[in-house]
Order: C-alpha cells, then sequence, then structure tokens
DNA sequence: CACCTACGAGATAACGTTATTGCGAGGGTA
DNA sequence: TACCCTCGCAATAACGTTATCTCGTAGGTG
C-alpha cells in the first residue's frame, strides 16, 4: 500500500507522474495523452481539454529518454571539440545553427587526449546521437569504421580523420601561409620566418610545408627560417634566436597558430615583439588590445563550424551521398603588427 | 566488401544489433548478454568469452538511452551557462569535476535570453538528468518550483536564484571589490572611480554598492565617481568622461567586470590606459599580455565551478540537506596597472 | 437501404535495456 | 542418504513512451 505521502521511503526521489497517470487523471487513454502533448491535430478540443487539465495538475513533464527509445530519434548532435570552455567560435557556430535546425547539442572536450577522445566518440554512439561533428585528435580512427557502417553520421572539423572516409570541413591552410607571407614581403620583407606547432599533427604539417614552399617560390632557402616544434616557452625562444639572431636574421615573423603567437609574445616580450613585424595564422582573443595590435590570418571560424553541421544535415539525410570535403579560405585582418616594414 | 547490405532498403539506416541479437549468436540467454556487458562478476569466464566473441562479431554497441529508461540512471548532469564557447573556467572546471564524479557533462548556451534559458532548463528536466547547474539570468524561477518538488536537484553559480530556494556558490563581491579600492588607495589614490554593469543584474548591483560603501567607509562622496550601466562603448566613454574630466579627476579606476575591463581599454586607447591606474575586478584573458599588465581581483573561477558539482553531488545524495550557500573569496593578482602611483 | 469512407478514440504491442524471480546443478553437513 | 544452501544461468516482467491495429460512430453515395 503506499500511504499519501509521496510514495517511497525516505531519501528516494519522489516519484514522478508518467502518462499513464495523466491519462488515469483526465479518464482518457494513454494513447489520447500522447496525442495532446504531441499536438496531434486528430484530437478533440474537450479531450485536449481535460487533458491539459491533468497535465498540469500533476505538474507532469514527458520523459525524453522513453520517447527517444521508442521513437528512435534523438534529436541531438554531438561535438567533440578540443575544449569547450575557451574561445571556439566554430563551437559557437555550430550551437547556433544546430538550435535553429531544430537540433538539441551535446558538447564535451578532447582536452587534447586521445584516449578522451575515443571515451567521448564512443559515448555519443552509445547514446545513438543522430550524428556527431568531431575535431580529430588522435591519429587513429579506424576503431570508428563499425560506427560509420552502423550508419552513424560523422563530419571532421579543422582536420581530416585518419582511417576512415568521413565528410569534412576546414580551412586552405596552405593559402593563408600564402597570404601571411605575401603580405610581409609587400612591407619589403626578405628574411621571413615561421614558427608553428609540430609537424606532427596535420595542421602543423600543412602549415610549416606551405611556408617552405612559399618560401621557394621566391627563390630562397628555408634553412634557419622554419621551426615547427613543440609550442613551449623555451623551444619558441630557441627558435627565435635561431631566427633573429643568425648572421641572417629574419625582421618578419608568421606565427602558425594562435597558441604560437601568444607564446611569441610572451617570449619576445613588449618591446622586441613592437619592433619586429608579425602576422599570426588565426585570430588571438583581443587581438586588437595589443601594442601593436596584431595582424592575423583569420580562419572563418563561424563559416567552419556553421558548414560543419551542414555536412551533418546533409549525410543525416542521406547517409548514400557521396563523402565531401570543405576547404574554407581565410581572411587577412590588418591591425599593425604585421604592416611593420623592413 | 559490405555486400551484405545490412538489411533494410534504401536510405534509412542500418539496423544495429540489439542484446537480443548478440544472445542470440552467442546462444545464451538475453540476461547474460547484460551481466557481460555490465561486467557482474556472477558470469562464468567460458559463458563471457561466448557473448564477448559474439559482441565483437556483430560490433555491438549497447543502447544508452534504454539503460537509462530502465535503470532511472542517468549518469548525467546539465551546465545552462550564459556561454559555451567562450573563455569559461567554471565551465571547465566543472567538466572536469564531473568527470572525475565519473558523470556527463551536458552544456549549453543561454546566451543572455531568458527565453533560451527556459528552454534548456525545461529541457535537461525532460531528460531526467541526474542534476543542474544553472549560472542563473533572468529575474523569475519560479516556474522551476515543481521541478524541484519533484525532486530535480538543482545548483545556482555565480548568482542566487530569484522565487525558488536552492543551493548556491558565487563570489564574496563586496571584499573583492573592497580588495582593489583599498589596493589602490595603498598607492596614493584618493579620488577612485568605478565603471561596471548596470544594476538591474545581481553582481551588478552588488558591486557597485560595495563600491559606496568603501568609498563612504573612507570618508568620501560618491558623487561622478560610481558609475554602473549597459556596457557599450558609449556609455563606457560617457562615464570615464564624467570620471576623469570633471574638476576633481579620478586617478584611479576600478572595472566590474571582465567586459567592462576590455571596453575601457578600447574606449582610453593605449595612451590613456598606460597612465590611469586600472584594476579590474574578474580575469581578463592574455591580461598579462597587455601594456602594462593589467592587475585584477581575480574570481577563483577553478573553486567555483568544482564547488558547484560538489553541492550537486551532495543535494543527489540527500535530498532533504538543508540549502546551502557557499561563498568565494577573491585573490589579487599584481601585474602593473594597478600599481601606478598617484 | 446497403455500403463505403473518414474520423476519433481505445487497446495492445513494441523500443532495448535491467530487475526480479525461478530453477537446476553442485557441494557441504548431519 | 537426506537436506539445505549457494552458484550460475534462463525466463519474464517492467521502465515510459510511440506505432499499429481495432472499433464504434457519423455522414455521404449508389
Amino acid at each position: 500500500m503506499r500511504g499519501a505521502r509521496d510514495g517511497n521511503g525516505t531519501g528516494g526521489r519522489p516519484k514522478r507522474p508518467t502518462m499513464v497517470d495523466v491519462a488515469r487523471e483526465a479518464g482518457v487513454a494513454l494513447r489520447t495523452v500522447s496525442r495532446v502533448v504531441n499536438n496531434d491535430p486528430t484530437v478533440g478540443p474537450e479531450y485536449a481539454a481535460k487533458v491539459q487539465a491533468a497535465i498540469t495538475a500533476l505538474n507532469y513533464q514527458p520523459d525524453e529518454r522513453a520517447r527517444q527509445l521508442r521513437s528512435g530519434i534523438t534529436g541531438a548532435i554531438g561535438a567533440a571539440v578540443r575544449r569547450i570552455a575557451e574561445v571556439n567560435p566554430e563551437l559557437a557556430a555550430i550551437e547556433q545553427t544546430a538550435r535553429l535546425a531544430g537540433l538539441t547539442l551535446l558538447a564535451a572536450s578532447t582536452n587534447f587526449e586521445e584516449a578522451r577522445e575515443r571515451d567521448i566518440l564512443v559515448s555519443m554512439c552509445r547514446q545513438r546521437l543522430d550524428g556527431i561533428i568531431v575535431e580529430p585528435f588522435g591519429d587513429n580512427h579506424s576503431y570508428l569504421q563499425p560506427e560509420l557502417d552502423a550508419g552513424m553520421p560523422m563530419v571532421a572539423m579543422d582536420r581530416p580523420m585518419s582511417g576512415i572516409s568521413v565528410d569534412c570541413v576546414m580551412s586552405d591552410n596552405a593559402s593563408g601561409i600564402g597570404t601571411a607571407f605575401h603580405h610581409l614581403t609587400q612591407y619589403g620583407h626578405r628574411r621571413i620566418a615561421y614558427v608553428g606547432d609540430r609537424e606532427q599533427v596535420y595542421s602543423g604539417r600543412e602549415r610549416a610545408s606551405a611556408f617552405r614552399a612559399a618560401l621557394g617560390a621566391h627563390g630562397q632557402s628555408a634553412d634557419g627560417l622554419v621551426h615547427p616544434g613543440e609550442i613551449t616557452p623555451e623551444r619558441v625562444a630557441a627558435a627565435l634566436d635561431t631566427a633573429l639572431h643568425g648572421p641572417d636574421p629574419a625582421t618578419a615573423l608568421v606565427t602558425g597558430s594562435m597558441d604560437t603567437t601568444l607564446t611569441v609574445l610572451r617570449v619576445l616580450g613588449p618591446k622586441a615583439a613592437s619592433r619586429l613585424a608579425i602576422v599570426g595564422f588565426d585570430e588571438v582573443p583581443h587581438a586588437d588590445l595589443l601594442q601593436p595590435a596584431l595582424t592575423v590570418v583569420a580562419q572563418q571560424t563561424a563559416k567552419i563550424g556553421q558548414t560543419a553541421v551542414e555536412l551533418l544535415l546533409a549525410r543525416i539525410a542521406d547517409p548514400t551521398r557521396p563523402v565531401q570535403s570543405v576547404i574554407v579560405p581565410l581572411t587577412l585582418t590588418i591591425r599593425g603588427s604585421g604592416e611593420i616594414s623592413a
């Protein structure tokens, strides 16, 4: 027997009303409550009113989990990105675009850890999300092949995924580096150095080799000018020392990522930084407040995020469509640091 | 070769294997598969091996939605914050703490919109999450009372919730402002101005009145020195004009939020900003790269986020415990901008 | 007047998992 | 040998929702 007090003993949660309770309260069939909750037009107004009254009387809230299980539709997509809770315009665009499409977003941080990325992706698959956007980190994603075969839509962002074939949207790294290089040559620089991420990661590899190509196109050798590697103060300081204090010192610098840019600025210190021509690859938060304000080749992050969702929606709508890669150009944002003449 | 064409017609998703399929493949009962999946030690090794083989053969992945529905445990908490995808150390701490507790985090941006906040919170309740952390925005949350009554654990972060009684963790706004004020007086400043958020929002109100109290404690009047209001370049410029160019101009400034600090720096421009003593309330990204580097009274954001999760876990463990409020002190971070003498 | 269709509601069966119960085999004690 | 207990698996019933099917009523048509 269940007494008057909410039906359970000490400590446990009060039991929530279900559709059955609402149906009993309203004196209608279970199915009719379901119809009212789902705004089915084939329900008579007097029934609808009775059901609505019962719903508010019992404070009924439908259980989304049961709905998803039964209908098979989750209405949610996942995003596995490096970091939520950091400046991440792609993620912001994903969230907004998903919202406009009526989808809930489930975001999680891979935190630059391969194991974490794997955990997150497997977990998202187990939740049977409608699709997943991933900013890949690890270098072997073949464990996802069964999920792909099972029909889980997936889109890679910023970097391609290795070992499997999925839709992808990313920046045009090569021409972005080219733009930065060309911009500096226009201000008279003949010795331009590059500091960036290590070539083990895709974007670091792409950008370093694009920079070498740019040097080659201008008939210059790459010796002492191209410095990919770990982004630590020590490594960056050593790279800058080689580039700026050798026999034929560089007069301008291209930095290969936001982290690189910030580390370079910290290592140089304000005085040295203000004398060196710098163009950063990727935007830096509040770059306009620096002295001098920072010129960057900015990724169209909002467009990338939006495109990722659009690719995912297209894949959801038609799982058989051919795999597509979208390359997004970058835009030069002139603020001062890149316009210091040689 | 996927010639088998996984069982269904054009367009639809391939059907995923279920526990029943695994059981049939392994030649055991459904319940045994469940036990293996859940690492139940009461299953014999030869059975476990057969089941594992069937699982890998079929690429079976358990359906988390069904598990949640049946067991009643979601294993996930929600966080409704102003913005994911922006610098948000509280959210980062929430994510990490939740992960350590074995909980999945579901984060969404209220985007400073009351309607959006409500949508998100209702949606989270419908998903029957184990608990919700919310950085409240709207000023009437009484619509959540039924959810509270139904046993949904909830914790407010950064601001209290209005109309309902829930656990809360927030910064000690009053003594943070006091610290900033006191620090500037130590450098000889006698006319110190405040610019901050409008007093309609809780933190803006708290901080402005704390600043007035600090002025009063030093026997000064507040006229022309306290400027709460909308954070727009125009309003901030007007406030600064009043404070800095009057008959008795202020020689130092306390800014009431990160947005305020950034807007003030932009409005002042680099030259004026470098001459004025400034202490910011709340950290600013890359404050060390500014000229001069920015002195701030920093909120212990990581501790706030962690405490929010801990309060939520305590509430989940014991729904009957008394409602608790935690006030976290702030720490002064000296970098240069606040140490300019009068 | 018989028949067909449309409509609106109820009864019942899933969705994929876990909790409960049942049951046969094996081993210890008297 | 008789008895009881434990162990390990199978069978079955939920969890709360939606989909399918059934059925009675009303209205139009030949």
